[in-house]
DNA sequence: TATTGTTATACTCTATAACTATA
DNA sequence: TATAGTTATAGAGTATAACAATA
């Protein structure tokens, strides 16, 4: 009863907070998700399309869905990887890089009251429970139960 | 910086448990977010989609393609609402709700592994910030901002 | 052999706008 | 006038399986 209870809350507070994004970003164009996207990027020169799917925790060929709806809005590039000749090098074009700035900026206030939410403090707790919730809950590399038994 | 720490955390921690539940469910043929819907059903002899559509904090039209599949499955009966001609009320078939029961069981070890990498005590605390974050973050019923300017 | 990425394909979820019928 | 729900429509995200090229 008790993990249903979180699992709703879990939820909830999610979907809330991907909606307020979605909302605040339509005027820009790009979804929720796509934003993650382009947050990884900018955090980095150029990325792998496998770098990005763990990061973004997507799929191969959702991710390159993505990618693709980026591309053809000139936010991302894909070049070839210098080392790697099946790899793709991913990164912000310079109006992808702007775009997201704008983009950010935009989003001050939403991360602001998200953190208003909680009580002095707590922040950092709860983050560090979610990403112990987050690890649990990460697929198993090999045959390996994450969280299950010895 | 800190609102986008517990942002990606709090996505993360979702879509990990999203994911897994997904997985679970794979050969019952129904999706989390579908087992969402039954959960609800399942605490009440009948609710009007109204009432779903905000519990499930969804759209009418979402919920209703949702519905739409469930009943083709044969879980979920739409009625004439007995008061109101223009609502339906929907509720769990027998086959729906021994169905539920089973992915409730099926689920059991997912809620308790969730409520495991929380540290003792911590339960408690983490749904009550998630709650406060879903209040925050819910839409605007009214003009009204929430959490916003006075 | 394993890995990176693509393609084809299909389905769920999501949402908007215009609509019907009741309240 | 407002509310409950439907319809049409569209697009995003998700995932699987088979595949090509490269490591």
């Amino acid at each position: 009863m008790q993990g249903h209870e979180l699992a709703k809350a879990l939820r909830a507070a999610y979907l809330g907070l991907h909606r307020q994004t979605d909302a605040q970003f339509t005027r820009w164009g790009v979804t929720a998700n796509q934003f993650v996207v382009l947050a990884e990027l900018s955090e980095e020169d150029a990325l792998t399309q496998r770098e990005l799917v763990t990061r973004t925790t997507s799929d191969p060929s959702t991710l390159r869905a993505m990618l693709v709806l980026l591309e053809r809005r000139g936010f991302v590039e894909r070049r070839e990887h210098p080392s790697d000749k099946r790899a793709r090098s991913v990164s912000l074009t310079r109006k992808g890089r702007s775009t997201f700035e704008g983009m950010w900026a935009d989003s001050q206030d939403l991360r602001r009251r998200l953190v208003a939410s909680l009580k002095p403090g707590e922040a950092k707790g709860l983050v560090a429970a979610l990403k112990r919730i987050a690890a649990t809950m990460a697929p198993d590399p090999d045959g390996s139960r994450p969280g299950g038994a010895k």
